[in-house]
RNA sequence: GGCGGCGUAGCCAAGCGGCUAAGGCACUGGUCUGCAAAACCAUGAUUCAGCGGUUCAAAUCCGCUCGCCGCCUCCA
């Protein structure tokens, strides 16, 4: 069964295949150096890394290219705001960048190319289509000529006429006609600048990602990703450049992911209503930020909220708290009980990892993915709760199994890579810090407690239990003694 | 104005023409408990924004209406 994705230049899911038998050709355009990352970035991220795990997991190869944009206007402006260069500004937030991927543990692309380092790629590629009449200098910029490219409005669904009629485009007279756009621009006094055969310049935007997905990837490769609102003029734009300069076909499928929204609004650094990766890790393990992103389908808007952290943290859990107790479960079984586990929960349990794929294959369908992991750990719940102390052989198996297939499976989102009981404890320990007690005085607590209940006391055991409960913790009575946790907020 | 997307239970979210409309969070009931909590189990939409149409059959396709969002300028 192959892999259904949904294609923007066709407007249609379609079955995937890679233009050369097992390897896949990925691009995906990556962030601006000159500001810290926010969430809509890291989901960027996330939905790329993933859908690389997923692929390498189906046993592709997958090369994937995500380049850096390390000039551009806002790096310049902010370098001079800061009295720094725009390298040094770049390279400052690239690190940064990286130590956001780190934390989220996004596995680094097969290659991260920078701009700057592929001047004379832009060169070389802008001087083809100077050739080919499809592009032309004046004063030193070098500009496309879209009215030469007959497509041009297809990725996006554009048409010219449409596009000059609501045009709000500024007048520029270097330019034949309002809709071309820039290949390369004259440098300005100060600004870093390079050589070319039309002047001291830089490369404008859309030429990078053209010039630097051919060196790695050559003419024609499978899938080309980034956020939507790249389509236009990005994408458009990049599309154009490359297949009139080689024609032939730029990308067999255009991925765009949707935006993460903050009150149903886009979140952006121009709107200014943006949180930062960091700020959320600060918060939240990084885990619960990947199952939040997952939940839903990777197009879709994704609303921020606390409470939808919340949710996803309290979802993550009761995985984890499942897999903690599948861990738990010892060698010491017996193999002259019965098992518990009947055919149908064996049945259920084994098709995990088919509707797993079902539901990856259908669009990378996360939200559906996560779906299936919950509905076998309520099987292996079920199973745990009947065991005996002393279970049989096959139900140990059966469900130690089951949990490193939850494990692997879940390994694709990035989540439930931790040992589950550590993370349980950790997370225990951060809610703890939140409250004005510690884990001495519940004890102490618990110990009062506990002798008022050997005393029949119970106004005295409810008293003290309340008390725990107004402070945030809350008791939990079990055979094996008192637990506690600390209360959702 | 042009182009695109979305509207499914209290909230989030699958479903892409036909099996009882996944799953999560919250709620409620049960098991457990001295009573609770936690955990586990169970329960919830005769219905998918509204109105028409196509079809033997529609949340799923088509049309219209209403509402929300995005792109058309840098943006993941």
């Amino acid at each position: 069964m192959s892999v259904k994705i949904y294609n923007t230049l066709t407007r249609k899911k379609e079955a995937f295949q890679s233009l050369e038998a097992g390897h896949i050709k990925l691009y995906v355009c990556g962030i601006t150096s000159y500001d810290y990352c926010h969430i809509g970035h890291a989901r960027s991220a996330l939905a790329f890394d993933m859908i690389v795990r997923y692929f390498r997991y189906l046993d592709y190869k997958v090369t994937y290219i995500r380049n850096f944009t390390d000039i551009d206007d806002k790096i310049i402006a902010r370098a001079s705001e800061q009295n720094t260069s725009t390298e040094e500004l770049a390279n400052r937030f690239i690190n940064e960048f990286y130590m956001d991927m780190d934390r989220l543990g996004v596995d680094r692309p097969t290659m991260e190319p920078k701009a700057t380092e592929h001047i004379q790629e832009m060169i070389d590629l802008i001087s083809e289509l100077i050739d080919k009449d499809m592009a032309y200098a004046a004063n030193g910029d070098v500009y496309y000529r879209v009215g030469s490219f007959a497509e041009y409005g297809k990725l996006s669904g554009r048409k010219l006429e449409d596009m000059q009629a609501g045009a709000r485009i500024r007048v520029n007279e270097n330019k034949d006609d309002p809709m071309d756009f820039v290949l390369w621009k004259a440098s300005k006094p100060g600004e870093p600048s390079w050589k070319s055969p039309w002047g001291a310049g830089r490369p404008g935007w859309h030429i990078e990602c053209s010039a630097m997905s051919r060196k790695y990837l050559g003419d024609t490769f499978d899938i080309h990703g980034g956020g939507q609102d790249l389509i236009f003029p990005h994408h458009e734009n990049e599309l154009a450049q490359s297949e009139a300069a080689s024609n032939k076909p730029y990308v067999t499928m255009w991925v765009h992911h949707g935006f993460v929204t903050i009150r149903d609004e886009k979140m952006s650094k121009s709107l200014g209503n943006f949180l930062t990766i960091r700020d959320i890790l600060d918060h939240y393990h990084p885990e619960v930020l990947r199952f939040f992103i997952f939940s839903t389908q990777y197009r879709n808007p994704l609303d921020f909220s606390e409470a939808a952290m919340q949710d996803a943290m309290a979802g993550l859990n009761r995985l984890y708290e499942c897999l903690a107790a599948v861990n738990a479960l010892g060698d010491n079984c017996s193999d002259t009980v019965a098992p518990v586990a009947g055919n149908k929960d064996i049945r259920k349990i084994n098709a995990l990892e088919g509707k797993f794929q079902t539901a990856m294959n259908n669009d990378f369908n996360t939200a559906q993915a996560q779906g299936c992991l919950f509905e076998t750990i309520k099987v292996i719940n079920k199973i745990i709760r009947q065991l005996p102390d002393c279970p049989s052989i096959q139900d140990t198996k059966l469900l130690q199994k089951s949990g490193e297939t939850i494990k692997k499976l879940a390994g694709i989102m990035g989540i439930l890579q931790e040992d589950a009981t550590e993370y349980l404890a950790a997370r225990k320990a951060e809610m703890l810090a939140k409250t004005d007690i510690s884990e001495a005085e519940i004890l102490t607590y618990i110990e009062q407690r506990n002798q008022a209940r050997d005393d029949k006391d119970w106004a005295r055991s409810d008293e003290i239990r309340d008390s725990l409960l107004n402070k945030g913790i809350e008791l939990k009575d079990g055979p094996d003694g008192t637990g506690w946790s600390v209360k959702r907020s």
